[in-house]
DNA sequence: AAGTGGTCTAGACCACTAC
DNA sequence: TAGTGGTCTAGACCACTTA
């Protein structure tokens, strides 16, 4: 149906950010999943009722979000943000001589819980919400220099298990992804110092009191609606945070 | 002259890499200034031979790069990174509540020195060249919690002088500006933990060891040449950095 | 009213990928 | 060879700014 014709600038304001919502908005439905090819532009375009041009630059700005790739030859697709290369995009921590390692993440505790007041605020849940809460240790160049403490809500994640989260075979936010539908495609993050507890001195070979960097990081999906609560505690010995790249527009 | 005309797909590959590259050496060459507002799309493009998509093309991409700013009705300008908002795009320690508020800057040293082996590896100069150095303090909400040692090339800066750097009217990268025509456009941070020494300590009000945030920042100017390299030390028992947001392409 | 950038069109041709 | 996205054109009209 012409349900999801685009009317002239209505609402949004310009055809091309209507052409943008009306994309997202099918995306969010699930009308492409991740990894697949989208319609070419010639179709979209026709579909929308726009010229090339104008579809090219919906497109344009999705890509600039890393919400859709374009391949020359091949198609658009939706994003699998954490393949290969992208997965550095999200995880950001570096030997202090620059080399970048993929970390050997290992399970260390798994369990059911309700949403504290701070942590339902910034999932945007009900406060006492059914959650699932796992701690996961990060190995670099064979040693553990990163603990996690992550928190998604059950509404999200309907059957998490144990088992599950042990034996995906992709990165955490690939999971989400393939099993879930969840899209990460954005973060926040913010960095501070903390003191190591009794856990992460044991974990992470450092006395009980030494300081670790601690980043807490939301993160969220199509709409900005936020899926996950990361805290992670760092031993900065040998290894560093990369901070921010000010290449772009970030605060408006 | 046509020197500046572009020729066929040459040796950048497309027309608008080449524009845009022209209009970037323009830039070096002090053709505008920053602040200043550069030809119209319209004058530019048959300065360029190209059409006005494509001369927009190119300068899409120089926006999106905060290089150039467009106003409409206005026209378009090099920009001003440190005025107001675009401020904390490069200052990036917010409070704990997320109240953002701008630094007042005490200058507490400054002499001129020669490279180490490290700095001058980091500023892309040779060991032993001359820099200056200076630290400065930096209160929020009447309190100091930052310090920076900072280091420039005195290539770069001729004739930097305390009292120059005590009286600028502006922000720092502002000062870089408008009195030396460097425009700082990138920065590359690094963000670990360091223990705070006599001097942090008395400065920042904890005690000889606390634990601090260290922020390892190099400042690049246009074709990515190193012109400042900044060491910070923050107390976050109020304060925190804000990391990273993968919105944007960062690595390839 | 004149000048600026912002949006949009309706094509053309090229480069790349797959078959 | 057919289909895809990548580049480029030569305009039109709109929205905004300044005067």
């Amino acid at each position: 149906m012409s349900t999801l014709a685009i009317n002239p600038p209505a609402l949004g304001g310009t055809r091309y950010k209507e052409v943008k919502s009306a994309i997202l908005a099918a995306l969010s439905a699930g009308e492409w999943k991740g990894g697949e090819c989208i319609p070419s532009e010639k179709r979209l375009a026709e579909r929308f009722g726009v010229s090339i041009g104008t579809l090219r630059k919906a497109i344009d700005e999705l890509c600039a979000e890393n919400i859709l790739i374009r391949h020359q030859g091949l198609g658009t697709f939706v994003s699998m943000h954490q393949r290969d290369r992208h997965f550095f995009r999200f995880f950001r921590v570096v030997r202090r001589d620059g080399d970048k390692a993929y970390p050997v993440v290992t399970l260390i505790d798994f369990k059911k819980a309700r949403a504290s007041r701070e942590v339902a605020a910034m999932l945007g849940i009900e406060t006492g919400a059914r959650v699932f809460q796992f701690v996961n240790g990060l190995a670099l160049h064979g040693k553990t220099v990163l603990i996690e403490h992550i928190t998604v809500p059950e509404a999200q994640f309907p059957a998490l298990t144990e088992a599950k989260l042990r034996n995906r075979p992709n990165t955490l936010y690939n999971f989400y992804q393939d099993v879930f539908g969840i899209n990460v495609v954005e973060t926040d993050e913010r960095v501070s110092v903390a003191l190591a507890n009794e856990i992460e001195s044991a974990q992470l070979g450092v006395e009980v009191g030494a300081p670790l960097l601690e980043i807490r990081r939301i993160a969220y999906s199509y709409h900005r609606s936020a899926v996950e609560l990361r805290v992670s505690r760092l031993n900065t010995d040998e290894y560093e945070y990369i901070g921010a790249r000010p290449g772009r527009d970030e605060e408006k």
